[in-house]
DNA sequence: GATGAATGAGCCTTCATTCAT
DNA sequence: GATGAATGAAGGCTCATTCAT
């Protein structure tokens, strides 16, 4: 047999790694977001993913390498989705909107991603992650705004002012935990949008 | 013995037990700051506090009470801290500028009580919360807010848009985890205001 | 109630204590002996002793300070055991007989314990126990060769080589798993001792 | 295809299969001494031999059999080694000391050897080899010896004394555990022999 | 009120072994 | 023959909680 003739069995076995180590991280998001960190043990995260405990150790080093390792993946897969439609030869304010409804759009489309991340972030965890790494995931987006900076149209703040009044609020709407009341429609989104830009224009 | 004859007995366990139960508080935000939630367990906590695991079980019902009368005491010692010097009798922007300084002034003073909070308010924990319970600590500066819409001074939109640009870019700030660069002078948390100013007003 | 009338309690209470530290002993011992320290698991010898795993960790630091403990407890036990007989006023070989005796009869009465600590000096574990401490339990026995040497009673050799010659065969002749046919009758004890005293005796 | 034609295959495919069993067999004494039966691991074995757990199965039946047979292969090298100088056509006292010296030689110069079959012949492990086997390699030496008491040159006690004085003594000597001071020059050798003839001379 | 001792349940991880390739 | 992937079972240890004192 050729190694043509077979390749859909090495199909097969490929695919079906990828899909553990799939299965292990939507079983980490999930199971943590449901009970916490205190609780999601790798018991339970592995009867999630419907594997073995033991499996876990062959796709991560620990428990705690698979919580960083999910942690940094949704990073990537986010920032991925938010530089997808970036656009940056329109006006400042219209390229700033987009990244907004963008953010949004992930937000909701992958909430538990978003609610894993938050958790994460907001955990000890956090100190194992290179913060400089995982903010060059967003360089083009930070060097738009700092052009901004640069051509007096953005308020000439120190930058993580501007980050927190770029981010954080949406972050915060889009948390049903928080806010339950506001509902993500594209309208109030914009509106949501329109506080952001006051804030920072000029 | 009648009572008075030991009052002063009464008055030295009476403080003991505020001592311990201070002690406790104290150290379950450390522990769970410094270790997460997934290893902030009951015997390191005690021990931290300087007392058996038994005493825990006196003071608390059982770890879960433990660490939400924990968040629920921050909430309310953090309200009382910003009401205290609330002022309405002033123009909407110097109220609420007085207001921003306050929570600074808090997330910097108190900053282990924020992070706990942060951390317990990012976890599945906080379902175990009453929310309206604890917006009403903030109802006066709530109050202020709604008039502001009526008075046409701040945008009629979503209220929790509104809260999302006066809190959290200033909790964003205050975490040192997130904003390293960030540096919580009076001159900065006043030109951090001013966005948020700039957000909100119509 | 006067510390004096309950005086039987505190006796109980410290009793029980003693017990659950020796049933570990003992339990460890035979545990180790039934199926070697590969298979001495922390949950067969809790299970041995009748207590909990958790409550080892009462008593014992870990697992390996368990093993270490005993094997110093046995060393200790039997230099006790062959100190208690010495007696150093009589002729140099009637001494070394009579500690021969008491080896033999402790490697008979005790021979689990020696068992142990056959398996545990053959093993790793040994190089966690200081050397010298134990040899310093039998320091009266090696006075005594030593000063056989000086007087010209035993051969001048390296100390090593008349240690080996009174220690070994003895506990190989103990040791039913190596000498099945030897049986350790009093008359069969002195007649090997005769051989020790011919090897090392001027 | 004929045996003949790809005999020099099947020579190199059995020159590898030989490198991995010895390899198996190397990393097996090395690991065992390293950290003993309780942490020897079988992957820690085959990490060590360079080959993946499931190599080891091919050539062992499990891991009991590869710790057995690990024994039995140090025993039959050894016996080999002290057979192959043994000479009977001497004096009686000549062929002991060239066994001793033998011994002496093997204990050195195979040291990991005798450390793992002196583990594995002081843990339960032992019960499964057959005593009578082993003893059967050395028949030569016992027959000597038995020819020594039948002639009355050695002292007429249970056969176990004797082997008991003849191979304890040094074994224990060339334990650097046990006897750190003792240095196994050819001279220091000779004279722990003297005491060894002594013993059982009549 | 306060505690050290005690525990069954569960923790994270590694075990010896098998199987598809 | 050789292997990396996979696993249920078990490893050592800590958990949250209770209880006798």
């Amino acid at each position: 047999m050729t190694k043509n003739e077979c390749s859909f069995i090495l199909d097969a076995v490929r695919t079906k790694d990828e899909e553990k180590k799939a299965a292990l991280f939507e079983a980490t998001v999930k199971t943590v977001n449901e009970m916490g960190f205190a609780s999601a043990s790798v018991s339970k995260i592995t009867k999630e993913a419907g594997v073995s405990p033991a499996t876990l150790y062959i796709y991560h080093k620990n428990k705690e390498e698979l919580l960083v390792s999910t942690y940094i993946t949704i990073e990537k897969n986010m920032s991925r989705a938010l530089l997808e439609k970036f656009n940056a030869d329109m006006p400042l304010r219209d390229i700033l909107e987009n990244v907004w409804v963008a953010m949004s759009d992930y937000f909701i489309k992958y909430q538990p991603y978003t609610r894993f991340a938050e958790q994460f972030a907001n955990s000890p965890y956090k100190t194992l992650v290179n913060k400089e790494m995982v903010m060059h995931y967003y360089a083009p987006i930070i060097d738009v705004l700092q052009q901004g900076i640069d051509q007096k149209i953005i308020k000439n703040v120190d930058f993580d002012i501007i980050i927190a009044f770029i981010c954080y609020p949406l972050l915060a709407l889009s948390n049903p935990g928080l806010c339950s009341d506001f509902e993500p429609t594209a309208e109030n989104i914009k509106s949501a949008f329109a506080l952001a830009w006051d804030a920072i224009k000029l």
